[in-house]
DNA sequence: ACACTAGTGCACTCGCGAGTATAGGAGACC
DNA sequence: GGTCTCCTATACTCGCGAGTGCACTAGTGT
């Protein structure tokens, strides 16, 4: 015997999600009520109560489905890291995708949430952090290792050059972001994740290789 | 007619106000209650009700006393920035000094409340930023705009370069403790504050005098 | 001793938001 | 067409915390 469940329950649990992530990004946990939920999905408050136990069940739900929608950005942006083999070539692309995910996507809004929150809700910002940027840090750590035994850069500890190359390309506009619902004006962030690339290869590459592409140049 | 405050008032003041700091820090804003302050502070509510107009100003007159504080950590800072000569020799002091303050003070603490506030007190965020961060940027950048200028490091945008020096030097731990209360380990706090000016260092000084003082060293 | 000012303790109002109850409506499946 | 299940709407309870009122106490200055 087959479970399969209503369709109305499918859509409203949609519709219920969709307006709760609204409405806990806008405002925050505490600030949001459940009544702001109901009305924002169009939907009755009972029928919340109905599929979460309670407003704290609704909430995390609603996160996890954000850290799963950060997840699969992440999962292509690793896939991506994977391939690369020539960092000089290669490494600006993936400063580009690493800001634009970070800095342009929902992502801003939902750390500020996850900070807000990590008192009451430890597990969600223990969850967002092993699965999205502890990720990308493990994907940049193992091409750096690769790209240290070939010779390509020159690597003592490959998690420490993740973490530099992670935070010279977005550390700036994260801490910024963190502060205020400051986006950065789109032109502003290709400079900087280039810059910060720049920086990056002028310290790891090798001399003659840094110096021969033109990387000196800052 | 000089007016002098009743020396009850400004010991109740200051009773509250340490007291509020504490109470604040530890629940946030809104899981924070008037009373929890009364208690802890050991003063009756009225006496808080006396002196703040509501919970909202109290709020504001604790989180402007401790961005004083910082203000003054953030000064003495600036002002050992201010008198470096030789970046090779003095820049790992100004990096462990950087780290120590950002990340084994209240800071930490401080900030978390503050991006979880930022909605509802935005001019506090605001003020923060500009006292503490902005102007630890602002000395660095200008520090290493004469650095430039002297041919003791090779620059080209001066702000930039302060970035990367400030990200390269606490980024990664400054992200882990917003997310979460880990104080990183003091043992491991020198070591990545080093490799993050070794790493600054290679990308930035001429050639010829980063080799020659041994900071090819990764 | 007296008056003034602040602090104390306690009881109170009041609004707000979480969660519940209930009665009725609408589609799906037989 | 009947029944089952889920949704809707409205109205309710209830607890909690902000802020107030008030009667009383204690220290200070003259």
């Amino acid at each position: 015997m087959i479970e399969v469940e209503d369709p109305r329950v499918t859509r409203s649990r949609a519709l219920i999600l969709d307006a709760a992530t609204r409405v806990f990004l806008a405002e925050g946990y505490t600030a949001a009520t459940v009544d702001q939920v109901a009305q924002s999905a169009g939907v009755a408050k009972r029928t919340i109560y109905n599929l979460y136990a309670d407003k704290a069940a609704l909430f995390r739900a609603t996160i996890l489905r954000s850290i799963e929608i950060a997840d699969a950005f992440t999962s292509t942006l690793v896939d991506d890291v994977r391939t690369v083999v020539d960092p000089v070539a290669e490494l600006p692309r993936i400063g580009a995708r690493l800001a634009e995910a970070v800095l342009t996507q929902s992502v801003l809004p939902l750390r500020r949430l996850l900070v807000m929150e990590s008192r009451g809700f430890p597990e969600l910002a223990a969850e967002y952090r092993q699965r999205a940027p502890d990720a990308v840090l493990r994907a940049l750590a193992d091409l750096f290792a690769d790209l240290g035994r070939t010779g390509h850069l020159v690597i003592d500890d490959p998690v420490v050059a993740a973490e530099h190359f992670a935070f010279l390309v977005i550390g700036a506009d994260l801490d910024r972001g963190m502060l205020g619902p400051q986006q950065p004006a789109p032109g502003t962030l290709g400079a900087r994740s280039g810059a910060g690339v720049a920086a990056f290869l002028r310290a790891y590459a090798p001399d003659d290789r840094a110096r021969r592409i033109g990387w000196t140049a800052r």
